[in-house]
RNA sequence: CGGGCCGUAGUAUACCGGUAGUACACCUGCUUUGGGAGCAGGUUGACCGAGUUCGAUUCUCGGCGGCCCGACCA
C-alpha cells in the first residue's frame, strides 16, 4: 500500500487553514502544519496529528515500514509504562544519568517510567524468546511515540516531548552475524531517506556514542532548522559530525580538513553497536552448540517520523504553502471545484472523485461553498501534488486543469489521460 | 538548568488606574463568484491568586503557561 486509497471532501474535514500562524509559533514546520490544519499543538513540544497531518506520518511510517521488513524485521509495539528494575539493572534510572525521565507511581505502590526508550524493556522481554543459538538472530522494529521530558522543547514537531519514533534492535549471535545487519541496515535508511525525497541531502555521518566501536553512525540531513554542523565530502561520500571531527578521526579517514565543507544538518537516523554489555547487564544469554552461555550481541535503530516530517515540511515549502513530495503527501490529487450558476460543476466533480478514487488515487475534493481565491489559497497551503480544477471554463473545454504544485507547470487533461497518468 | 521577553476574543493586534477597540474567523441577510469579495446587522475576550486602590485588564508580588538565546539532546 503507497497510500491510504480512501478520499476525503473537504466540507466534511473538520480542520480548517488559517491565514496566520500563532504567534507564539516561531518554527517553520509547526507554523505551516498548524496554518494548513495538519497538527494541533497541545502544549509546548506537544503535537497532536489531525486527519491531514495523521495521512501524512502515515504514509512516512509505511515506506520505512516496508524497508524494515525488507531485511527482516518484524514489526511489534512495546507498552509505554516501563518498570523500574530494568533500568536499574543498566545504571539509567536514576535522573542523573537520564535527564529526560517523566516518572510516575501506581496508586498499588512502585515507580514506573513513561517510555523514553525502549532498550532496557525490549532486551529483557527478549529473555522469554531467546535460549539456544538456533533462536537467533532476532530483529524486531516499531513505532512508538517517545515521552521525553525536555527542558526545552523546540523547534516545533521536530524536537518535542512527544514524538513518534521508529526505534528497530537487532539481537545476534556475534559480532559478524551483528555487523552484516548493522550494514544492511545502513542501505535500508538510505533507501528511506531516498524514498522520502531527501537521499541527495542525506549523509551518513560519523558521530560518537557507539559502545564499542568509536563511532556510531548518523544520518543528517543538510537543512537550515538543523541544529548540528557536520563536515561533508561529497566524492568520497564522508561525513563526519563536528563532535568527533579531530585529528585522529581525519586521519583514520585519511581525510584532511581542507576537503571537508561544513554544512547544518538535521539528524534523521542514528544507529548504534551496543556489543554484549547490555546483555549482560539484563541477563540476555543465549546457549551455543558447545553448551556455553554467551550474551546476545545487541544493536539499535532510530528514525524519528515526526522529525522526519517536520524536516519535509521545512524543506518542501514555499512562500504559498506546503509542496509535499507525492510519497508523503496526504492525497495525490486535491479536486478544487469552481461553483458556476450556468452548469452543474458539482456533478462532474463528483464524477471525477468518483472515477479517481475507483482507480486507487486518494483524492481530497474541495466541494466547499467558497470562493475561487480562498480555494487556491488554501489548496497552495495544504500543498497536495497535482491539483485538479473542475470550473465552467473546463467543462467548456473538455479537459481538466491540471495544476502541478511544485514549479506550478499547467496542463490539461481529459478523464482518460488523468487516470492514465496517475494510475501509470 | 542559567539568561531574556511575554500572557487581552478561535487567530492576530490596540488602548487604558474609571463600562476594552480593530482586523480576520464565526452567525443572519442581500449582492458577488478563476487567486484569501462587498454592504448591513450580530456573537465572542483581559491566564489564576493575593496585595495596593473608592475603583485593577492596567501597578506590585506569587503561581501557572508560552516563546527566544545558551546549556542539554541514544
Amino acid at each position: 500500500m503507497k497510500h491510504p486509497t480512501y478520499s476525503a471532501r473537504q466540507s466534511q474535514l473538520f480542520t480548517k487553514t488559517r491565514k496566520e500562524a500563532p504567534k507564539d509559533e516561531v518554527s517553520k514546520n509547526a507554523q505551516l502544519l498548524i496554518r494548513a490544519g495538519y497538527v494541533h499543538k497541545e502544549m509546548a513540544g506537544v503535537y497532536a496529528y489531525l486527519p491531514l497531518g495523521l495521512r501524512v506520518q502515515n504514509n512516512i511510517k509505511e515506506i520505512v515500514r516496508e524497508e524494515m521488513e525488507k531485511i527482516g524485521g518484524q514489526e511489534i509495539i512495546m507498552t509505554s509504562l516501563q518498570r523500574k528494575e530494568l533500568w536499574e539493572k543498566t545504571k539509567r534510572w536514576d535522573d542523573e544519568v537520564v535527564d529526560v525521565w517523566f516518572k510516575t507511581e501506581l496508586k498499588a505502590g512502585g515507580d514506573i517510567g513513561l517510555a523514553w526508550s525502549h532498550e532496557e524493556p525490549i532486551a529483557d522481554m527478549m529473555k522469554n524468546y531467546v535460549a539456544s543459538f538456533r533462536d537467533l538472530p532476532i530483529f524486531v522494529y516499531q513505532f512508538q511515540t517517545k515521552l521525553r521530558n525536555e527542558l526545552r522543547a523546540k523547534s516545533g514537531i521536530m524536537r518535542g516531548r512527544e514524538f513518534v519514533m521508529k526505534d528497530m534492535y537487532s539481537f545476534c549471535l556475534d559480532e559478524a552475524e551483528h555487523t552484516r545487519f548493522y550494514n544492511s541496515t545502513i542501505e535500508a535508511y538510505k533507501r528511506v531517506y531516498e524514498r522520502l525525497g531527501i537521499g541527495a541531502d542525506t549523509f551518513v555521518t560519523f558521530a560518537s556514542g557507539g559502545a564499542f566501536t568509536q563511532f556510531s553512525h548518523e544520518f543528517q540531513t543538510i537543512a537550515e532548522t538543523g541544529e548540528d554542523v557536520i563536515y561533508i565530502n561529497r566524492e568520497k561520500g564522508i561525513a563526519i559530525n563536528e563532535e568527533v571531527l579531530n585529528e585522529a578521526t581525519l586521519k583514520e579517514l585519511a581525510i584532511t580538513r581542507a576537503d571537508l565543507e561544513e554544512v547544518k544538518t538535521a539528524e534523521v537516523g542514528n544507529i548504534f553497536n551496543f556489543g554484549t554489555q547490555k546483555s549482560e547487564d539484563l541477563g540476555l544469554f543465549y546457549t551455543n552448540d558447545k553448551g556455553e552461555q554467551i550474551p546476545v550481541w545487541m544493536g539499535s535503530y532510530g528514525i524519528g517520523i515526526t522529525r522526519v516530517m517536520g524536516l519535509l515540511a521545512e524543506k518542501f515549502s514555499d512562500a504559498k504553502g506546503l509542496v509535499w513530495p507525492e510519497q508523503v503527501a496526504p492525497f495525490r490529487v486535491h479536486l478544487v471545484e469552481l461553483q458556476s450558476d450556468n452548469v452543474d460543476v458539482r456533478a462532474e466533480a463528483a464524477e471525477v472523485y468518483r472515477e479517481l478514487t475507483e482507480a486507487g488515487v486518494p483524492v481530497l475534493w474541495d466541494d466547499r461553498d467558497v470562493r475561487a481565491g480562498e480555494k487556491f489559497a488554501d489548496s497552495d497551503l495544504i500543498g497536495i501534488p497535482l491539483r485538479v480544477v473542475v470550473s465552467e471554463k473546463t467543462l467548456a473545454a473538455g479537459k481538466f486543469e491540471c495544476v502541478h504544485r511544485q514549479g506550478g507547470r499547467v496542463e490539461h487533461k481529459s478523464m482518460s489521460e488523468l487516470l492514465g497518468q496517475l494510475t501509470a
